[in-house]
DNA sequence: TTGCAATTCAAACAGATGTTTGATACACTT
DNA sequence: AAGTGTATCAAACATCTGTTTGAATTGCAA
């Protein structure tokens, strides 16, 4: 595209190898268009590449999109949320740092990308399901059995597990409808908090009235 | 496709006109597909239609895709849900007809479609979110401010909505990831009342926390 | 420099997609 | 029977898709 492409550091963006340039704005178009959505042209445009870069680094654009997919920045959301002992502590700072990760994932692609997935199964969800979602799972499991006092049963427990899940996917999933329907609505920093709060008291309360407490 | 089109009735499905036809075969491939990813030529080869029939009876796949989203038999969920008199009981109704329609969605493709089009913005977003989910906002956001006796703020009443309707939504945005952690879960009639009266009794006392009742 | 392998590139390829076309069949009126 | 407008069809069209190709360029060692 550039005219004359002699070596200048220019606008020093995209210092990373093609390789890397490629899985970061696979990333960012995946995550914006869905893996069927996605087309390899955008893909290379905005990572000013060649589009044979991605037969030739990759084999095609579905291992493209497996190696946009690594998991591991995600992991560390249940021990982020660790730092307190008590059982409630610990929900509130999960549920602070799931959504501030679902809500910021509007900037970050990483996590748009997954969750993305979590709706639109591709060939990629089974992967997804046990290294990711699953633990995620059982890590809330743990938790509302320990505030219920063992007065749940599984499934009353793994159900509660559904509804904060639920409550907290629901912000990003359903963005774009609440976006027409609340236009004055806006996800920054505090809003974010204020809506982590309120799903902690609100789940809490469920819980807690489910166990009979 | 059939090598002699003689006058017999056969099989006797499909009785409806062609543009009938196209409607109902439309709303399965978008609701299994998306508006992307659903094509043309399979809408109209399960419709037994030639493909031009589509641009004949519509004006391209855009309009043929409005003309599959009318929306009147999901609008009946809030009069469904009205027999009740007191509002706990109004909000135990809404959430197990929601909840139906969600999970039967599965076998309903009509259903299916507008809760694709709940996570996937498309060019029909604009109309589905003022004519029909707006209206269960404000119907939910009625109910949740008699349950909480006046005692919520605006903001507070919107994310107990939002909770609820994340809740119930999860069941379906999901569900794919969750047959894969859960694989014993089924979700039979039994199984969907007992998730409805959890995710009610769960909300009720969400919502009653947080009005300090 | 020379040689060699890795990388990048423009161009082309093969297939799928939405749409259009022109002919044909049908139903109904005059 | 001739005329008329609707409906259907196979075929073609133009565009976009992922992928491949073969030549050009680069980086680096001998």
């Amino acid at each position: 595209m550039n005219p004359s492409p002699v070596n200048q550091p220019a606008h020093t963006e995209l210092p990373e190898s093609t390789r890397d340039r490629l899985i970061a704005s696979a990333r960012e178009v995946f995550a914006e268009s869905g893996f069927k959505g996605a087309t390899i042209r955008e893909i290379c445009r905005r990572a000013e590449v060649n589009v044979a870069a991605v037969n030739y680094h990759f084999n095609g654009k579905e291992a493209l999109f497996m190696a946009a997919l690594e998991l591991e920045p995600l992991e560390n959301l249940i021990g982020q949320a660790d730092a307190a002992t008590n059982a409630e502590d610990r929900l509130a700072g999960f549920i602070r740092e799931f959504l501030i990760r679902l809500m910021e994932g509007y900037c970050t692609p990483h996590s748009q990308l997954i969750m993305r997935e979590l709706l639109e199964p591709s060939p990629a969800l089974d992967s997804i399901a046990s290294e990711f979602i699953a633990p995620l799972h059982e890590h809330l499991a743990g938790l509302v059995r320990e505030i219920a006092g063992g007065r749940l049963t599984d499934d009353a427990v793994r159900r509660c597990v559904f509804s904060v899940f639920g409550q907290c996917s629901y912000y990003r999933n359903s963005r774009e409808m609440n976006r027409r329907i609340y236009p004055a609505l806006d996800y920054d920093a505090a809003e974010i908090e204020a809506t982590a709060l309120q799903i902690t008291e609100f789940s809490l309360a469920g819980i807690r009235k489910l166990a009979g407490k």
